[in-house]
DNA sequence: CTTGAAAGTCGGTCGAC
DNA sequence: GTCGACCGACTTTCAAG
């Protein structure tokens, strides 16, 4: 990863839609190098992938909670069920594991307070090993980006 | 938005570069209707940007600390210098004002403890109007995506 | 919605430097 | 590493049903 490369990272990280010939441009190169340069941080995994984003509001899916959530037990057994579960939730889409005052962080995305509640009533406290949670809501979002300053 | 824009959404939030043609194999329809259907979807704003997406580790943001921050006042002047300035950093992705014990979320990558202890001291600290902070940190990231259900 | 066709652009591969 | 040229595949637009 030089100079060039992380420029390139840069704009295709705002617009992956964004040709080999524009780029070229942006980086003073060939289109033959811009594609080449490409190909290698695909290759080595540095890009991941190409994805749409949308627009949360416009899907119904503007309020956003965080979650902590403590477990009842550490053990592995509790640990990993409760992953697994987490997981499969389509509402849920981050959890961490955290150090702190509680075990997890999750993201939950819904359409509002009223999803919330029923996302907590009917698939949240139903997981397994769940000691307590403890919601925070999103009033504003001030800032929030997928592109990594490079 | 009707099923099929549900699925076609679906696919594009996994994998932008898919051709309009293998959609139209996915979803039994033409590629001109393929077209037609995503032009839509961009026009209205529910797909708002294509991205390349990258892994963290391999460009040094492999830690991840989630800030706890309360502010020392609430008012209006106070709230938006610190949203001002709070955008402009780079190890900032994400800043959400929520309710609760503190103010502000703010989602910090970069890459590595002693990273972050420079970030703190160097950065954070030094924004204006800061009460207290509050640092939680990654130990596992269990779930981390962009792609809704819809 | 469909098919088909057209035009222009782009991705991907090539040989050469 | 770089480049220009090539060709097949793609996007995009259109007409007609």
């Amino acid at each position: 990863m030089d100079a060039i490369d992380k420029k390139l990272v840069g704009y295709l990280q705002l617009d992956a839609k964004k040709t080999t010939k524009e780029l070229s441009l942006k980086l003073n190169l060939s289109v033959t190098a811009v594609y080449e340069r490409i190909k290698k941080l695909e290759r080595e995994g540095i890009i991941s992938k190409y994805v749409a984003l949308l627009d949360k509001k416009k899907i119904d899916k503007g309020f956003m909670v965080i979650c902590h959530i403590k477990l009842v037990q550490h053990n592995v057994d509790s640990v990993t069920t409760f992953e697994k579960e987490v997981v499969k939730l389509d509402e849920v889409l981050e959890c961490f594991h955290v150090s702190g005052d509680y075990d997890y962080i999750i993201k939950i995305y819904v359409k509002d307070m009223e999803a919330y509640r029923e996302f907590m009533l009917t698939k949240l406290t139903t997981l397994q090993h769940i000691g307590s949670t403890h919601s925070v809501f999103m009033i504003g979002e001030v800032k929030n980006e997928t592109n990594f300053k490079v």
